[in-house]
DNA sequence: CATATTTTGTACCTGAAGTTCAAGAAAAGG
DNA sequence: CCTTTTCTTGAACTTCAGGTACAAAATATG
């Protein structure tokens, strides 16, 4: 019983991840949300209690998506290595062609708030580590078909993986052309 | 003529660096600044014009202290791998040894104005390309000592130090040990 | 010492952040 | 169909950010 909510807060929550992915947390104002939602400033904290609990929600729907957009990319056909070059150097076209030069949100949020805010870091570390993961179940993978040294660790590579991704999204958001990022996916993927 | 300033200005910008560096330049408010120099509101302002003029003046002053610690590090003696090895590693156990987890000021600018703020980016694009031409020099330095392939690019490996540091210092930010940032570390030198 | 010039702290202003609330509208139950 | 319950809307409220204006104080220069 009770009136039925006017806007789907699925759909609320992504316009929301949208703008905190594009002025951080800080730079984000309930007005810039209310414009964004479409919804008026009570629904918004009737429906999600403050500022920062939507910002959870976006933060994990960011996470989820993004994770499941790495994964898919890791998952299609052809030799390891040429699928992790083909995924960083996607990762790194679609920062660069973004007009609002993004990056990520996880790490802009890393980088925000650092550990000062509990929450936020722990969402950020389960999609860090979830990122290592698939970069270690990868090489896994390129170890079991003979394409990758079976005497590297592979939990070692999933973490320099990662800690490419983490700086290429930095360099990206304040990068003025490709080369930079090209020469470190390079130089990354053909040490392995 | 005219009467003198009360304070030292080169102090106040390194004491505005440490609270824009642990509260990000969004996260620090006029009266933050008013009680970490030590000063007037008046004092303050008509020093330094702005809250964002002061925030450059420090960035500058944290970019040049930065990389002079960085360039004293590559320079030390021993095998150039070792330099850089103990650069890298020393980076990590500061960052980690930090109460408040500062990590980078120069990262965390990036990634909280990516390019919406000219001044800033320009900056922070400075300071990483000093930061790969430190790592360069250091490259060329080995590979003329014969302890570094001469067949591999210096700028390219100089790129990848620097995005290894950029993602380090935003992986310190969160890390809740040093054990991953370990491992990237001894990943990255073992390829060189 | 006189004066011009600068510093300094305080008081003040404007706008917005972040939240709450009262009043009304729509859905379900008796 | 009336009550109950939940949602919606927009205004109201509180606090503070960010900066300005000012008058008093201090000092270099002639």
């Amino acid at each position: 019983m009770g009136r039925a909510k006017q806007f789907d807060p699925k759909v609320a929550v992504e316009r929301a991840m949208q703008v905190f992915w594009r002025k951080g947390y800080g730079g984000t104002t309930p007005q810039d949300l209310v414009d964004a939602l479409g919804i008026g400033k009570g629904s918004l904290y009737n429906a999600f209690g403050s500022k920062h609990r939507l910002f959870e929600a976006a933060l994990e729907c960011y996470r989820d998506k993004e994770t499941a957009t790495l994964v898919a990319m890791l998952e299609e056909p052809g030799p390891v290595k040429e699928r992790l070059r083909r995924a960083l150097t996607r990762l790194a076209e679609t920062d660069l062609a973004d007009p609002d030069h993004r990056g990520c949100l996880a790490v802009n949020t890393a980088a925000e708030f650092g550990r000062s805010d509990e929450s936020a870091v722990r969402l950020v570390r389960r999609m860090f580590d979830r990122t290592e993961d698939a970069f270690r179940a990868a090489i896994e993978e390129g170890q079991r078909a003979g394409e990758i040294r079976p005497d590297r660790d592979p939990r070692a590579i999933g973490s320099l993986l990662l800690n490419t991704v983490v700086g290429l999204r930095v360099l990206a958001r304040v990068a003025d052309g490709p080369e930079r990022l090209s020469l470190v996916i390079d130089g990354v993927i053909d040490t392995l």
